[in-house]
RNA sequence: GCGCCUGUGGCGAAAUUGGUAGACGCGCCAGACUUAGGAUCUGGUGUUGAGAGACGUGUAGGUUCGAGUCCUAUCAGGCGCACCA
């Protein structure tokens, strides 16, 4: 019978769940280590082969850790909410909430399958009130918190409401949308409504009237993250901005938390440079330019301050409200047109197009410097969600302004000694300064001649603070997380409002369920489909949700129809499993104290300034309420590489139905086609299978070259259109999940992306069944003995747990199978069935192929799981070698060889180098005059 | 444009971190056992050469007794950001 992997896997399987296996329970004793993939949207489409890549690579981890004695958390859950789900609903014409259940089942088929150590026990699904509960609370808080910049941290909105009540906005530093000016008496003169609405200034999670990506198909605005050049990331459609009242987390108030933070995760370089680059941190100047003839003032930013003097014009972005205030009389014509034409253009048209446009305000600015008159236009290419909206333009080094004043003849002044601006600008921040205005300027005692460009900026900087004309300021390109979705399937918003004024339900009540609608379509023109909803207004006596019918304008008020997007439910999730059934709170300070957070996580970069972003926010607020005891979430993080998938191609003659071999193909006009992955085998066609796959093949032709059909073959992405992906399920069926996994992990290094090829598996199949062979002989009798074992088994084991102990953390996992079948290989040709080796070889398979370990646990006399074994040390002294065979070398080629006690020292080998008689202290008839050892190898000699 | 990463046989890939390439697996070739085999087992397999040998880690230099590994330049591919002032 021989190795039956179906039945011992299906046998392993349900004594897991029967015993719960991999049931977790906080325990003080143990060292906790909390393993975490990003868990999956259940898509319709279930999971191919590259789906569980990164669960396996973790799994292997979760079992190893287990093994060593820790107490190991390794959970599973679903992202069930968003856009993707509601998607697949609409296409399939269902309601979200049985697609996602059918989907989830179906995940859960093929994940059981492969037998990973998930404690179900904790299983999470976004969607599920109890879940979503504590992802409405977290709002509530964010919108009861502001960011205070001066103790960097969170703090309760009510500590700001007494210091604009006692002192006014003097003493406030802290994260806001607009800076405001307000003295006490001021505020204590607002009403309630006036008052709130300033509040959302302040607030963490708050209500804007912003520029938004409004994506009209999807029927929804989306957050940057969504936006991918210029379509929306789910679908591709196009993104116009658009002003809207949208709900918005301030990220941005933690941009410079979220940059340092990275210096004390162990992430990959260029996940966290992606993320740098997301924040975008960049630390100029702002300074302020009066407007000729005017009161008005306007701020503009900068990094190059010390190019001051080479401003020849201002521009202001469209939308800045400056335009208006600025445009004169007589252009006032041209700039409407103008900026009406900008208006009408989505974000991608913007983007593709770029040719220079803009028009003059008519207003002059001052060079605050200088007192020169500076032009002040508009054009699009500054853009106002940036800085102030404003800049001063240097034209000769800076190439956009170089552009516009090209196009629109204004002057180019050059400032740095050398450099040519007749054809571009000089963009580098680098050069000797020069052309700083002298006696023409005597109201400016700066002069930057002489000085570098580093030193020019550190010198402007200083004399644009101490002449109040401006400050230093740091920018960031990070902007606040747009939060509202206009969409059915995602977490209802706990908020009403009470006369306008959104209020969050108390705390209590919460959570606030999705309501049932009977149209959960999006609408092209923005409205929420909760406004179909007839239960969904709010009791403030009764504390209950109540039909809209019964607004009145006193104790029943209207709830927001918004919900909240894909990234809400996921950014907090870890924290759940480690107390997912808690409904006191989001978790417990023991579970959350025992557990701290994620030692390792393991999910795609394609989430890096999304999610990845989004959860480090989430984090470091509970973490200033005190929630959440880590200010980062995830310690590790590995990014596993895409699965790509290997398609096949057939090539059929023209006009004809004739296949001809990929290598006679050339001499023929031939259509390439793509040919189903599952009817062909090491590129060979199965040409029975191929006329039966699809009926306008029945009675197709061949051309074969060596009686074989064979197929050509190019690296795709895995899509049915293709015809090239590959089911888990089927490989589970053919070879088993022990093989599937091993053959995941042998493929090549866990982070780096590779074209799934089922070619290779028969390879690590036959590992598995040589080990099998090690116990069973062909007629299924147990060959295992309680021998001793020789040096020589003992030796080849341990090499393999010295492997397995320093390559598993290293996730260095196609290395470590590799070792797995050399140590097989070895102890089989040493005919080698001892239980002394075979049971320790067991467990250390267990991470990576854990039935076939059961099972063989077992048989060898175990009552326990091998889950509960522990895992083996390794001992040098089996590893050393008697002698040493030492290459002796010159100039990098081999003289002959010598052998060594394994303890020589390098003295007892130079010396023996140097009398051997072989050199004779000469080497091409010259002396020997230095000697160099390398440990285990080779003796280089010089002469 | 700025930043990050990767280039090794027919293929996936190793290389103790500067130690004398290509481990392991696939594929291919030969042999064994078979009525048969897309099964199993054994051996071979970087290129070139009859041969000892010579040449080989994208390309060109450099450092070193010694370079896939370090340095400089360059080419190719991938990723991120991008009218961000």
């Amino acid at each position: 019978m021989g190795y039956n992997f179906n039945e011992i896997e299906q046998k392993w399987q349900q004594r897991w769940r029967d015993n719960k296996t991999y049931r977790v329970v906080e325990n003080s004793e143990k060292e906790k280590f909390y393993v975490l993939n990003m868990f999956p949207y259940p898509s319709g489409a279930g999971l191919h082969v590259g789906h569980p890549l990164g669960y396996i690579a973790s799994d292997i981890f979760a079992r190893f850790k287990r093994l060593q004695g820790y107490n190991v958390l390794n959970p599973m859950g679903y992202d069930a909410y968003g856009l993707p789900a509601e998607q697949y609903a609409i296409q399939t014409g269902q309601h979200p909430a049985i697609t996602t259940e059918q989907n989830i089942n179906r995940y859960r088929e093929q994940l059981d399958k492969i037998g990973f150590c998930f404690d179900w026990d904790r299983e999470i699904r976004t969607c599920d009130p109890e879940y979503y509960h504590w992802t409405q609370w977290a709002f509530i808080k964010m919108f009861n918190h502001y960011y205070d910049n001066t103790t960097k941290s969170s703090r309760p909105i009510s500590e700001l409401v007494e210091k604009l009540s006692k002192e006014g906005s003097a003493n406030i530093d802290a994260a806001c949308t607009k800076e405001v000016n307000i003295s006490a008496a001021e505020w204590n003169a607002m009403n309630e409504k006036e008052q709130q609405e300033l509040l959302m200034n302040w607030r963490i999670a708050f209500l804007n009237e912003t520029m938004v990506n409004w994506c009209p198909q999807l029927g929804t605005v989306l957050a940057n993250d969504e936006v991918v050049d210029g379509v929306s990331e789910r679908g591709g459609f196009p993104v116009v901005q658009k002003k809207m009242k949208q709900w918005c987390l301030r990220v941005s108030a933690y941009a410079q938390r979220l940059l340092d933070g990275l210096d004390k995760i162990d992430w990959t370089d260029s996940l966290k440079e992606t993320q740098r680059n997301w924040i975008g941190r960049s630390e100029g100047t702002e300074m302020q330019f009066r407007i000729k003839d005017s009161d008005i003032e306007f701020t503009i930013f900068t990094t190059r301050a010390d190019t001051v003097f080479g401003v020849t014009f201002m521009v202001l972005a469209p939308e800045s409200e400056l335009v208006a205030q600025l445009t004169t009389a007589e252009q006032k014509e041209a700039v409407e047109a103008y900026l009406d034409r900008t208006k009408k253009r989505t974000e991608r048209e913007r983007m593709i197009d770029r040719n220079v446009t803009g028009v003059f305000t008519g207003s002059y600015a001052i060079n605050p410097l200088t007192g020169e008159n500076i032009p002040v236009w508009v054009s699009d290419y500054v853009l106002a969600g940036y800085g102030t909206g404003a800049i001063m333009a240097v034209p000769a080094h800076d190439s956009r302004d170089y552009a516009f004043a090209k196009h629109f003849g204004i002057e180019i002044r050059p400032l740095i000694e050398g450099c040519d601006v007749s054809e571009e600008s000089f963009d580098a921040k680098e050069g000797i300064m020069t052309n700083s205005p002298t006696a023409a300027f005597a109201a400016c005692k700066l002069h930057l001649n002489g000085l570098t460009v580093k030193e020019a900026i550190a010198a402007t900087k200083k004399y644009v603070t101490d002449n109040n004309l401006g400050r230093v300021k740091v920018n960031y390109r990070l902007r606040d997380a747009i939060f509202s979705r206009q969409r059915y399937w995602g977490e209802p918003f706990p908020i009403y409002y009470k006369n306008g004024i959104p209020t969050p339900i108390p705390e209590e009540c919460l959570p606030l369920e999705l309501p049932e609608v009977e149209k959960f379509l999006p609408t092209e023109s923005g409205e929420p489909p909760l406004g179909h909803a007839k239960m969904w207004a709010w009791d403030c006596v009764n504390n209950c949700v109540t039909n809209k019918e019964n607004i009145n304008n006193e104790t029943i008020f209207p709830l927001e129809l918004n919900t909240m997007p894909g990234f809400a439910g996921s950014s907090a999730y870890y924290l759940r499993y480690m107390d997912p059934r808690n409904n006191k709170a989001l978790v417990s300070k023991e579970a959350d104290n025992y557990w701290q957070n994620v030692d390792l996580y393991v999910g795609g970069t394609e989430h890096a300034t999304g999610h990845l972003i989004y959860s480090r926010f989430w984090n470091m607020f509970l973490f200033d309420l005190g929630v959440s005891v880590k200010e980062e979430p995830f310690q590790k993080l590995v990014n596993q590489g895409m699965i790509q998938g290997r398609s096949n191609f057939v090539y059929r003659i023209k006009d004809t139905n004739t296949f001809v071999s990929l290598n006679l193909a050339k001499d023929y006009d031939v259509t390439p086609l793509h040919v189903d992955v599952n009817i062909v085998s090491n590129d060979v066609l199965d040409i029975d299978a191929f006329r039966a796959w699809r009926p306008e093949y029945a009675d197709a032709e061949f051309i074969l070259e060596n009686d074989k059909y064979i197929c050509g073959w190019a690296v795709e992405k895995m899509s049915k259109s293709m015809f090239n992906v590959v089911n888990p399920d089927t490989i589970v069926e053919k070879y088993g999940a022990d093989t599937l996994r091993l053959y995941e992990m042998f493929l090549g290094p866990v982070e780096q992306s590779k074209p799934w090829d089922t070619n290779g598996i028969d390879g690590c199949h036959r590992f598995l069944r040589k080990l099998w062979g090690m116990f069973f002989d062909k007629n299924d009798n147990y060959i295992v003995t309680d021998e001793a074992a020789t040096k020589e088994e003992l030796k080849s084991l341990h090499k393999l747990i010295k492997k397995t102990t320093e390559d598993i953390p290293a996730f260095s996992y196609n290395t470590t199978v590799s070792a797995f079948m050399i140590c097989v290989n070895e102890l089989s040709s040493l005919k080698c069935n001892k239980k002394e080796i075979l049971e320790k070889i067991v467990i250390l398979l267990a991470p990576f192929a854990p039935h076939i370990s059961e099972e063989l646990w077992e048989i060898t006399g175990h009552t326990t799981s091998v889950c509960d074994a522990e895992w083996p040390a390794f001992n040098e002294e089996f590893l050393k070698e008697d002698t040493i065979k030492y290459t002796i070398s010159f100039n990098g080629k081999a003289r002959f060889t010598l052998e060594f006690a394994a303890d020589a020292t390098n003295a007892d080998i130079e010396a023996t180098v140097l009398a051997d008689e072989n050199s004779q202290r000469y080497i091409d008839g010259k002396p020997i005059k230095k000697v160099i050892i390398v440990p285990k190898k080779i003796v280089n000699v010089v002469i």
